[in-house]
DNA sequence: TAGATTGTAGAACAATCGTTCTGAAAGAGG
DNA sequence: CCTCTTTCAGAACGATTGTTCTACAATCTA
């Protein structure tokens, strides 16, 4: 054998998402691919097959780290609707860390539009973390930490919406008092259904 | 003078919001503008100056039309919540009538990314609409529809918030459901807030 | 050291992009 | 009639697109 890899594949992808999420998928060039990710171009069709394979690799690493964490976050240890709280409160923040860039699955959502295979990672995404905001619930159900009469699958249904309209939202200049707004409203569907 | 137009410039754009929100801005071509709108190069040059005036002229199209509506509704004379109830639920409607497309608004909000003029317009089509939110309800408020201790702002903020995150996830293909309870839960946050 | 592999640099490709230009057909006013 | 003006059809423009190809440097194994 020979040269082992001297490029981290997912650190690629990971400056890969930052690139699309910034400019789009048809408004970044190939040059400008190359000039960010730090790669040439024979490596990156190399590595990816063609554009839109590395895309649609970006979108999946996406899924594994910046939604697995989402995930893992509702799933910790401890009180579930105290974690469901600050995931909820991690929408603001992320919206409040990067204004004008929201995040990737929105992106996705918009330039997928055409492509069947774009849009069921996105939308596989988007159901993952449902799922999490609806086991989540049932848990914090289970431990008496909601009403019985809680209805877990509307409120994560409810709650999703509501993350993804502040992301996008969040993509204009003047919105941070209505982003506060907003999760202040999701706390306080969480805090209408608490027990006690 | 001469000949006179031929062609209803307000039709074109309202074509235009059309052929812009299923495919994009990169995503179409010069020819399949003149194809779609039914108008020549030449003439779409003229009218309108390049691509992104067209582009922009057609958001400012769907300001005038779209968001207006909503805002007429809002206004339309009787209960100022039955009003606002019958928009929230046009908001769904929307949603299942051309599911997968989704509203101008956002394809704008994305695409517009590093367009300042272009963002411009989109977020002041939101504010109207918040705007038009809020100011339906403290007409609510003084009619006696809402609870003394009702907040309009806070109330169309968080509404705005989970309008546009229902027109975004409209794109993929398993909401409806999601879709219905979120309008549930929007037409909740109404009926909290009526008046006993 | 020899050879295979993985990377880089950059020329070259056909295709398409947005835009402009040319020339002519069509209808209204003088 | 003639003269504008609007629109059309389509050629032409340079620039840029995504992709492939060629040549070469670097680094590992055998």
């Amino acid at each position: 054998m020979a040269r082992p890899k001297t490029f981290d594949e997912q650190q690629v992808l990971t400056k890969a998402i930052d690139v699309f999420r910034r400019k789009g998928f048809d408004g970044t060039s190939i040059p400008e691919l190359t000039a960010e990710l730090g790669i040439c171009r024979q490596s990156l069709y190399n590595a990816f097959g063609d554009k839109r394979g590395l895309f649609l690799d970006a979108l999946e690493h996406y899924g594994r780290v910046e939604v697995q964490a989402k995930l893992d976050l509702l799933d910790a240890p401890g009180s579930p609707i105290e974690n469901l709280r600050t995931v909820i409160r991690g929408w603001a923040a992320m919206a409040a860390q990067c204004p004008g860039e929201g995040c990737f699955t929105i992106t996705a959502i918009v330039v997928n539009r055409n492509d069947a295979k774009g849009l069921a990672i996105v939308e596989e995404h988007v159901n993952r973390l449902e799922r999490g905001y609806e086991s989540n619930l049932e848990r914090a159900l289970l431990a008496g930490e909601l009403k019985p009469d809680a209805k877990p699958a509307r409120m994560a249904h409810s709650l999703i919406t509501s993350s993804y309209g502040i992301a996008l939202l969040s993509r204009l200049a003047g919105s941070s008092v209505r982003i506060g707004d907003s999760v202040a409203e999701m706390l306080d569907i969480v805090e209408r259904n608490a027990a006690g």
